[in-house]
DNA sequence: TGAACACTTGAAGAAGCGTTCAAATATTGC
DNA sequence: GCAATATTTGAACGCTTCTTCAAGTGTTCA
């Protein structure tokens, strides 16, 4: 009884989103705070690009980008379709372009 | 008229966010994008708290806690109220649970 | 087969980040 | 003023990260 006024802090600990989905939560999160790969994804969210065409776009060296490709691919945030010798990049789905607008209002709003 | 078929390569960069709002973006997101950091936002979604009992509930250094905070702080996702001897801290706008609700939907979606 | 092109990969260096520890500041009550 | 409590701050350390450069794989076409 004693426990009852004395916190709810253990309540709150059990309120919290798991260890692993905060874990998940701050690794997508993490691939998202870099400015390369967020330049990567919005140029993706206007249509679909090869390698070297995104480097073109973002005035960096093709195997920078390559590397950053590699880091969304694994955060399955963007997919690659090998044609030929070209790999065309596009957004893996809807929801990467939804969470990129869920912080670009964020920003609008508050700067 | 020869650069009309050329790429459209020019045509995409001026349809991207500008280099402005992609650093704000990234950075925005790279605040997000550790675990300590989301705990402490998940916590302040249930309730305000000290930083002695945001430590209590993580299980974390009261110093290590007050670190974040300050990050927290300056990207204003968080606001501190001083009261007496503490500080209540809370999040800062309805936008910082609208992004980590965003992550959450995704990453459930995903996995 | 071999040259040309598109892309990936590994190693390396510089820069940035998060925690710890110790010290500093600020507020309260005796 | 002094001790006690709550929080912040600075320096230091180890760890991770991003870019560059050079070398590698894979595909096309002659």
């Amino acid at each position: 009884m004693a426990d009852k006024q004395l916190s709810g802090i253990a309540d709150i600990k059990k309120l919290m989103p798991s260890e692993k989905e905060i874990y998940g939560l701050s690794e997508l999160y993490k691939v998202f705070g870099d400015s390369t790969r967020t330049k990567i994804l919005s140029c993706l969210g206007l249509g679909e690009f090869n390698v070297g065409q995104i480097a073109e776009i973002l005035e960096m060296s093709v195997s920078a980008v390559s590397h950053q490709l590699r880091v969304l691919r694994s955060a399955r945030l963007v997919k690659g379709l090998k044609e030929g010798k070209e790999v065309k990049y596009s957004l893996d789905d809807d929801h990467v372009a939804e969470i990129l607008e869920c912080g670009l209002s964020h920003i609008r709003e508050k700067h």
